[in-house]
DNA sequence: ATTCGGACGGCC
DNA sequence: GCCGTCCGAATT
């Protein structure tokens, strides 16, 4: 700190003698030092180095070039980590060219220190950076933040194991070949091209083998391949695959808990090429695999695709930068089909890869009990509980053969009420929002236009009495104990997840998303409450709400039985019951074309303050066709919130003219905002 | 004449 | 963002 605070004084040329030329400022003391001092030594061979500086700001996210001191040469190599001297400050950067000369016209700053000569910023992720940047309207600093793990030099020092020869392709198609396409899939990625494909994994299906075969086949060609998945549950399933497809020492998992040395050590075994398969949650989709084949990410429905930090991107998206830039396969592949699935078909980019229908239904059988069955009930444990007398004959019979899942909404998701003669949710008969009570002895409440409905009576059957659905795993779990003494219950749910069990018969109650895998499959799936996931006041509930119930159920053993609790009319669970994510995808696209939301639009946010708000729409150079929604606010301290929406064939438009704007604020120190493309949800 | 501070422009 | 520079106002 004194050292800086000094530089006026003369001592820069003290601390970097032969770098004092360069560093020239127009004081006379420099101006002096200057001419007193021998010429910086720079690099002989490519003496300019640009460099991506970390920098925040908007309008600074670009290249600089900086002139490389001749005892850097070898070491400023393109990818490596760098100080250099920015704004009167040291800020890390990389470099990522080294060129003859410069465009710019003053002179070089040198760079004044290489940090580690490891290329960690690979061309390749270098030039994804920038694209998914252009395509988030966000910094390509922001981007690298997330691309290139923090360095851990104790790692560094470490020696990567040594690069193994390809493996062999896979004697058969395996699990791929009941799939319409599988095998076609298989056998192109073993032959080195890039097949482009959209999976519908069906039920009782094991989806970690099919995805480690697809890795092998790439391999076996000689080619590395990328796989991403939601969580580190199953990136232990999915390591486990591997380990028994390819054997042991031929892939990496990355994720950040692995704790900083062994990531960075993961990560560097992948940039020196040692490791061709790799796999990982949402950070690993910026992975320099070397010489990329194919890239995957398992159930992009899931939320934990989607990055939190600036500038949002998504898994699938930044996977699919990376197919498209590089030509490699492309496997999207999950239980459900989400909507941007099925766009890749439907503009004919992926191939649908699909069970037949024949085999889905030898493998399950979804039934949901009609309305009548819970008046019929004599059966005093099927009335009280929310177990109609199927589901609970279900549940039995399960339970004589293995493990049955039930799968029961968290307690307080959607803290609605509901009759509790038909179970319809209990709805304000002004504004048809949910109704709750907020205490024991207030009176209901809507949760949307607040009024009090102290005489509330059911719109569908009449009734009066009201249940408070939401019981919540743990009462479950005790209510179902109850009625079965002797068979162990076994809860999985928030801070308590229980990754597997065994083949033995127990009640496994899990919320959606927790539900343990079953060694040998579940003898029957429950789904529970289904109206409740059903009632949450969000755009995106009946994709999300399909999703979780085609999870759940796909873990039941082949031949197994799902029973679904709710109502048999619902679209929703009429696709659940059909099996048909496919279908219940291309409806939702086709709702979302009309409605010009993504996919088939770009749909970007602008949130923050009115003013700041305001000031980026002014500036911005909308391409035509864009629709402008609000300003409205947010609800959350004094926050707006402005919509845009352009065709597709404006989304690159779109993105530009919102970077430029905030690019333009930030150069007059203006406040920015926080811009969301194509945001999972609106909220 | 000298010092202080706030605004502003540039950052290689 | 931060630093350096410039210019006007306050201070000796």
């Amino acid at each position: 700190m004194t050292r800086e605070s000094e530089t006026e004084s003369g001592e820069q040329p003290a601390l970097l003698p032969d770098l004092a030329r360069a560093a020239v400022r127009t004081s006379r003391a420099q101006a002096t030092a200057r001419t007193a001092r021998p010429a910086p030594a720079v690099a002989e061979d490519h003496p300019v180095a640009r460099v991506l500086v970390d920098v925040p700001l908007a309008h600074l996210d670009r290249p600089f070039d900086y002139a490389v001191p001749a005892t850097m040469a070898q070491t400023a190599v393109p990818g490596a980590r760098v100080k250099v001297r920015f704004a009167g400050q040291d800020l890390d950067g990389f470099v990522v060219e080294r060129a003859e000369r410069s465009d710019h016209e003053g002179r070089l700053t040198p760079l004044r220190r290489v940090v580690s000569a490891e290329p960690v910023l690979t061309p390749e992720v270098a030039e994804l950076a920038a694209r998914v940047a252009a395509r988030y309207a966000g910094t390509v600093s922001d981007v690298l933040r997330l691309a290139v793990p923090p360095r851990h030099a104790t790692a560094e020092k470490r020696p990567s194991p040594d690069p193994q020869q390809p493996p062999p392709a896979p004697d058969d198609a395996g699990p791929w070949a009941a799939y319409e396409g599988g095998s076609a899939f298989l056998a192109a990625l073993a032959r080195g091209d890039a097949p482009r494909a959209v999976c519908d994994v069906g039920p009782a299906e094991d989806w970690t083998a099919l995805l480690a075969l697809a890795c092998r086949a790439t391999a076996s060609a000689g080619r590395g391949a990328l796989l991403c998945v939601p969580d580190a549950r199953d990136l232990t399933r999915l390591d486990r695959a591997l380990t028994a497809v390819l054997g042991p020492g031929r892939h990496v998992a990355l994720s950040a808990d692995l704790g900083p040395s062994k990531r960075y050590a993961a990560f560097l075994a992948v940039a020196r090429g040692s490791v061709r398969v790799v796999i990982g949650t949402r950070a690993a989709a910026f992975a320099p695999v070397r010489d990329l084949g194919l890239v995957a990410v398992w159930d992009d429905g899931d939320d934990l695709h989607a990055e939190p930090r600036a500038p949002y991107p998504h898994t699938r998206e930044v996977l699919l930068e990376r197919a498209h830039a590089s030509g490699c396969a492309a496997l999207v592949a999950g239980h459900a089909r989400t909507v941007e699935a099925a766009y890749l078909v439907r503009t004919g980019w992926a191939r649908p890869i699909v069970l037949p229908r024949a085999i889905v239904r030898e493998r399950i059988r979804v039934t949901v009990p009609g309305a009548a069955d819970h008046d019929l009930d004599r059966d005093a444990f099927a009335r009280a509980s929310r177990v109609p007398r199927l589901a609970a004959e279900t549940l039995r019979r399960g339970l004589t053969t293995g493990p049955v899942l039930v799968q029961t909404p968290r307690q307080g998701y959607a803290a609605s009420l509901a009759c509790d003669r038909c179970l319809a949710p209990a709805r304000c008969p002004a504004c048809a929002g949910p109704l709750r009570q907020p205490g024991p002895l207030s009176p209901l409440r809507c949760r949307w236009c607040a009024r009090e409905e102290p005489h509330w009576s059911c719109a569908g059957c009449g009734g009066r009495g009201l249940r408070a659905p939401v019981v919540g795993e743990r009462r479950t779990a005790e209510e179902l104990g109850r009625a079965h003494p002797g068979v162990p219950v076994r809860t999985s749910a928030g801070e308590t997840v229980v990754a597997a069990v065994g083949p033995e018969p127990a009640i496994v109650v899990a919320t959606p998303g927790a539900e343990p895998v079953a060694s040998q499959g579940y003898a029957a799936v429950l789904l529970l409450d289904t109206w409740l996931m059903l009632a949450r006041p969000d755009l995106r509930t009946d994709e999300e709400s399909l999703r979780r119930w085609l999870n759940a159920a796909a873990l039941v053993r082949p031949g197994g039985h799902v029973v679904a609790v709710g109502d048999s009319a619902h679209p929703v669970l009429q696709a659940l019951v059909r099996w048909d994510p496919a279908g219940a995808a291309e409806r939702e696209l086709a709702a979302r074309q009309e409605t010009h939301l993504p996919p088939a639009s770009r749909l970007a946010t602008l949130t923050g303050e009115p003013g700041a708000v305001a000031g980026v729409q002014e500036l911005l150079d909308l391409p035509t066709g864009t629709e402008v929604l609000g300003p409205v606010p947010t609800g959350d301290d004094d926050e707006v919130r402005l919509v845009l929406r352009a065709p597709r064939t404006h989304a690159a438009a779109l993105s530009a003219a919102l970077r430029s704007a905030q690019a333009a604020r930030s150069a007059r120190k203006l406040p920015v905002v926080r811009v969301q493309v194509d945001p999972v949800a609106l909220g």
